[in-house]
DNA sequence: ATATAATATTAACACTGTAAAGTTAGATTA
DNA sequence: TAATCTAACTTTACAGTGTTAATATTATAT
């Protein structure tokens, strides 16, 4: 009797295809001028029935956010693999984590900048996406350290700092497009290259 | 007569009345939460009459913004007397840069997260009060590269790398409160003792 | 066939930004 | 002084918002 099971999988489906359309929506008309009315009409459902799998219009973009992280994750565990020189790796990660943000500029801006506005003080808890995206980041700094391509240092402010760099200049070029940046992937790169060059001094 | 330069008077008053009454919602209790009519209610208006002295409240936004930026750009102006040593200075209005932000986070968020986001492409046309901050941090960058206390670079590039790094730490720092950084101070001058490290390398 | 549970909808509330039209008070002119 | 004009402000109205409660529909189990 696997009607049960077919039921649950139906649920996870719409739950699903809730979240394609919310996000789609959101990233091409940003999250302030979707509405939940807008969502319900692409999926041919009435507004309130997405009540009755997200809890309000923050906890959907939130379930959004999530997906990016978990995508972001992916992403930056595939440059795990080249395990020869972990300066090497960093940088890439560096490289692809900004790619990653200006490729889905809707997407970094909603998980990192209107998300916690909406959601107070959470996002990163214990085993959570985003921490886990954060131990990458830990476990690359600390290899750094431990082979002393870095100076000695604290590896958690070690790796803030590096955050601070990539998030920063992904946020500018996301949200300044008209102003007169440096060619943006030598920006990219000096920010990036900058960062680890003090990292080493 | 001066009954028309009183009634000019009184109508700039009634302007920046408005944006007294709007920074502080805005600040309190975010942008979104924060509707025409209670402004209106604060100042004791009717909510249309807001509209005699903005466009919308993207507008009202937008001068609330430029106020913030006048003061940053004072904050920071206040920092070039000491003309001793250019690094010095850099790292002073590093560090200044980024306490206005924690000073004011609601201010700084609304100026450079949310606004470019209402009015887009906008906010450091030539002239404006955004293109002197960053012509301040121009000519700080010029003075370091010239005195070869930096590797000779691009001064544009290099002043960008220097805004991601304070701009990268100061919204990390406003939006996740609740992660567990390094203590603030230590992780701020760590971003800018890096950063500027990496420069010279 | 009927009862039960899951799922979806309708109707409603209090609120939003803002356009258009109406009102009032003060200045200008005849 | 009386009529007119003008700037400042308010009232009214509209279409849309997130969300709740009550209701209806559907699919399953008995």
């Amino acid at each position: 009797m696997g009607t049960k099971e077919r039921r649950a999988r139906e649920k996870k489906q719409l739950r699903q295809q809730i979240l394609v359309a919310a996000r789609e929506l959101f990233v091409n008309e940003g999250y302030e001028n979707v509405s939940m009315r807008k969502i319900a009409n692409k999926i041919e459902y009435s507004p309130t029935t997405i009540y009755l799998y997200f809890k309000d219009k923050a906890d959907l973009l939130n379930s959004v956010c999530q997906e990016t992280l978990l995508n972001l994750l992916n992403t930056l565990e595939h440059l795990k693999r080249d395990k020869s020189d972990p300066l090497e790796t960093l940088r890439k990660s560096g490289r692809a984590y900004v790619e990653f943000g200006l490729k889905y500029p809707q997407d970094y801006k909603l998980t990192f900048v209107i998300r916690p506005q909406f959601q107070k003080g959470l996002g990163l808890e214990e085993g959570s996406v985003g921490e886990k995206v954060f131990n990458y980041l830990r476990e690359m700094v600390s290899e750094c350290i431990q082979q002393k391509r870095f100076r000695q240092a604290d590896v958690e402010t070690t790796g803030q700092v590096l955050w601070s760099a990539v998030h920063g200049v992904t946020l500018l070029l996301i949200d300044f497009p008209d102003f007169p940046w440096t060619e943006k992937d030598e920006l990219i790169d000096t920010v990036i290259h900058t960062t680890i060059e003090g990292l080493k001094a």
